[in-house]
RNA sequence: GGCCCCUUCGUCUAGUGGCCUAGGACACCGGCUUUUCAUGCCGGCAACACGGGUUCGAGUCCCGUAGGGGUCACCA
């Protein structure tokens, strides 16, 4: 790719949270610019159907974006040179080019309604053919569309295609050519004198200069119809690179449609907004580098790079053609190695985001505590397990539900050996002098030796007193973060197990 | 259905005619470490969709078949 100025976009509908697929669409742009000095990352809103334009969305969008670290150069909030950037407020400039073209006789006004057109595609399905639009023998005039305005019948304009084969030189997928009897004419302009997503697209992207356009696969059937509006207006055509599609394990797009599946299932819904990754406690270093591998890689078998090592290596060239599906496990693999390799601070930070987005209890407790639970959980997978594992020690000691599988397993077992230990454990500990891990550890030691018996048999009762489940962090450290006071009522709450019915 | 795109382990992928006895990662299986759950370490299983060509030689090039996907809106 030569050193001219490089300009890309990401031009997301404010139709909600951002998409898994969009992000990635997102970060390769983002990762173009960057590649190249004085390389430009737009951000356009393409806000022009307002039936489905959701409240807030923007906002969401862009916290989205910059949550994953991808901060536009030109955009909302920013502005830029190319503004304003959010197609509802460039319709005089769509409508200038529309008239443009109805002028020059390469675009022309149609008054056909909805249901007239249903009827027709109908009429061809029936009869198994393939529906094209029908060009008029004569466009109306002036005075035609002016009068039928008046009517209240404002009309569509339609592009008229030129009668010849269309190539898109892909970057990616190579030349792809569309026979002429393949391309019908389309609307550029609605009836209510808004541009379609073809028209403003290509308006933009001339007027802001974009010299790539990265987007999703789905979009190379629109390409053609793209490049024979440029033609028309004399722009000149960016480089296109029509990227893979994002599927599920399943084979399916990744839809909100999963998520109600899921709840209704009574399941954990599974994550396809960027913000659902980030409430179910992963990092944002590890989702980006793992969308990032999706459809592309280095070369060689590196895999976890930093932002700033992907950019270094990114090369649209490198980009595959297939589409891939979206591994849950290994996202989870990624994100338990980036929790170990970013700085402590991030991981805070990270961490605090998590507690805070998803309201947690804990969003209350002290950074030094917060750290200091994160280096007891190490190996974690997400923010999710942290919480999971240690969330206990925060809860009221009304709120420890025994899992009756633990109890079993480790009180009532060998004629309740565990109460028996737990029974020992709340009078030695009474006498422990500093109440820290060092200390913790003589005690339990010592209670070991003078029953003579494993570790696992005094710390495994224990944990089940404190957490109500077999599962925590060190023994030492747990009873620690309980404190002297919750470790003994919580003994004493589980001692009171034995005599409840099984 | 028409048109278009795609096809290497279960998944993401490396591979651009001989370096491939096909490499890595995740998952999975086994072992070791360990007071629980994890982590960590070691080892293992596992793929060129199929059929024809081209070539001394094909995962790599060509054709076909099959399979998957995208698209056929006054949505973007």
């Amino acid at each position: 790719m030569s050193s001219e100025m490089v300009r890309v976009r990401f031009a997301p509908s404010p139709t909600g949270y951002l998409h898994i697929g969009g992000a990635r669409t997102a970060l390769f742009n983002w990762l173009l610019a960057r590649r190249f000095s004085g390389g430009k990352f737009v951000l356009r809103i393409e806000d022009t159907d307002r039936n489905r334009h959701v409240e807030d969305s923007v906002d969401k969008i862009l916290e989205d974006l910059r949550w994953l670290g991808l901060q536009w150069d030109e955009g909302p909030e920013v502005g830029g040179d190319y503004g304003p950037y959010y197609q509802s407020e460039r319709l005089e400039t769509y409508r200038k080019y529309v008239q443009a073209l109805v002028d020059k006789g390469d675009a022309y006004y149609t008054f056909d309604t909805p249901e007239e057109l249903e009827r027709m595609r109908e009429e061809a399905r029936r009869a198994k053919t393939n529906f094209r639009y029908p060009r008029p023998e004569r466009f109306a005039t002036a005075e035609e569309v002016e009068a039928a305005r008046s009517e209240g019948r404002p009309g569509v304009v339609r592009f008229k295609m030129p009668g010849e084969a269309i190539t898109v030189n892909d970057e990616i997928l190579g030349e792809v050519t569309l026979e002429a009897d393949e391309l019908e004419d389309f609307v550029i302009q609605k009836g209510d004198g808004w541009p379609t997503y073809h028209m403003a697209c290509v308006v933009d992207d001339a007027l802001m200069k974009i010299t790539h356009v990265l987007r999703g696969q789905e979009h190379l059937m629109n390409t053609p119809k793209h490049i024979a509006i440029q033609r028309a207006l004399g722009f000149t055509t960016p480089k296109y690179a029509h990227l893979p599609i994002i599927f599920n394990m399943s084979g399916s797009k990744m839809s909100k449609r999963d998520k109600e599946k899921a709840e209704k299932r009574g399941e954990l819904p599974p994550e396809i907004d960027v913000f659902d990754f980030r409430v179910g406690g992963y990092l944002p270093e590890a989702l980006r580098n793992f969308i990032s591998l999706l459809g592309w890689s280095t070369g060689d078998n590196e895999e976890q790079l930093t932002l700033e090592e992907t950019v270094n290596r990114f090369a649209v060239s490198d980009i595959g053609r297939s589409n891939a599906k979206f591994d849950r496990d290994k996202l989870l693999s990624f994100n338990r190695d980036w929790s170990g390799r970013v700085s402590e601070e991030r991981l805070l930070e990270s961490f605090k985001d998590y507690l805070a987005v998803n309201g947690s209890g804990m969003r209350r407790l002290d950074d030094a505590l917060l750290g200091r639970v994160l280096r007891l959980c190490e190996g974690f997978r997400t923010f999710r397990d942290v919480v999971n594992k240690v969330g206990f020690a925060f809860a009221g000691d009304e709120e420890i539900v025994f899992d009756a599988k633990a109890v079993k397993k480790v009180l009532f077992k060998n004629e309740g050996a565990g109460f028996a230990i737990l029974a020992q454990l709340a009078e030695s500990l009474v006498a422990v002098g500093d109440w820290e891990a060092g200390r913790l550890e003589e005690c339990l030691a010592c209670v070991c030796d003078r029953e003579k018996v494993k570790l696992g048999a005094v710390a495994q009762p224990l944990r089940v007193a404190l957490s109500g489940t077999a599962v925590s962090p060190a023994i030492y450290d747990t009873l620690e973060l309980v404190g002297r006071e919750g470790t003994l009522r919580r003994i004493k709450r589980a001692l009171a197990l034995k005599d409840q019915p099984q």
